[in-house]
DNA sequence: CAACAGATTCTCT
DNA sequence: GAGAATCTGTTGT
């Protein structure tokens, strides 16, 4: 499979992360399909970038194309893709993901996707591998982020269409 | 140094 | 619909 042109990683996290959807993120033996983003960058009150690095945040203001892992709520790995020019502080939080043989339920949400694929801090500022998606700039719809307080307003999640069976396009 | 809020999810009511 | 689990960075004493 021809890999991802990885300068599409190179731009600001809110232009980089609609066109993460239906991309195709091998990781752990599971190729997963990206069906639900978020972006955070460094002038985000909601970002953990938000007031410079920190020991836990550094990878977010490396070059972009690893991943950002943090532990939420004492219990939970989410995963961030890191975006943006060395030292920017951005990244797209993966939320949702698709895998051949896991039921979507067991995908759905970041502490979840975290789980399925068997990522944890360990895996903080690793490569990821991505191939071309299949997801239309048409099929993405754009909402406010969930479960932030701060910047509440901005339009920073994306997520594929659904019909109205709810499958995914 | 103590207190607290938070990019979450599960379990029980 | 509410509470628990329990890590990290920030803020205040």
């Amino acid at each position: 499979m021809r890999p991802l042109d990885p300068d599409l990683l190179g731009g600001p996290s809110d232009e980089v992360a609609p066109r993460l959807l239906g991309v195709r993120w091998r990781f752990g033996g599971h190729l997963a399909r990206i069906t639900e983003v978020e972006a955070y960058s460094q002038d985000d009150p909601a970002s953990h970038s938000f007031r410079g690095p920190t020991a836990r945040t550094e990878v977010m203001f490396g070059p972009p194309g690893v991943l950002y892992v943090y532990l939420i709520y004492g219990m939970w790995h989410c995963a961030n893709i890191v975006t943006g020019p060395v030292g920017y502080g951005a990244g797209v939080l993966i939320r949702s993901v698709e895998v051949a043989g896991i039921p979507t339920s067991a995908t759905t949400g970041p502490g979840r996707v975290c789980r399925a694929l068997g990522i944890d801090r360990r895996n903080n500022g690793d490569p990821v591998e991505l191939y071309p998606g299949d997801v239309p700039p048409s099929h993405v719809e754009v909402t406010t982020r969930i479960g932030v307080t701060k910047a509440v307003e901005r339009p920073w999640r994306w997520v594929i269409a659904t019909t109205p069976e709810g499958e995914t396009t």
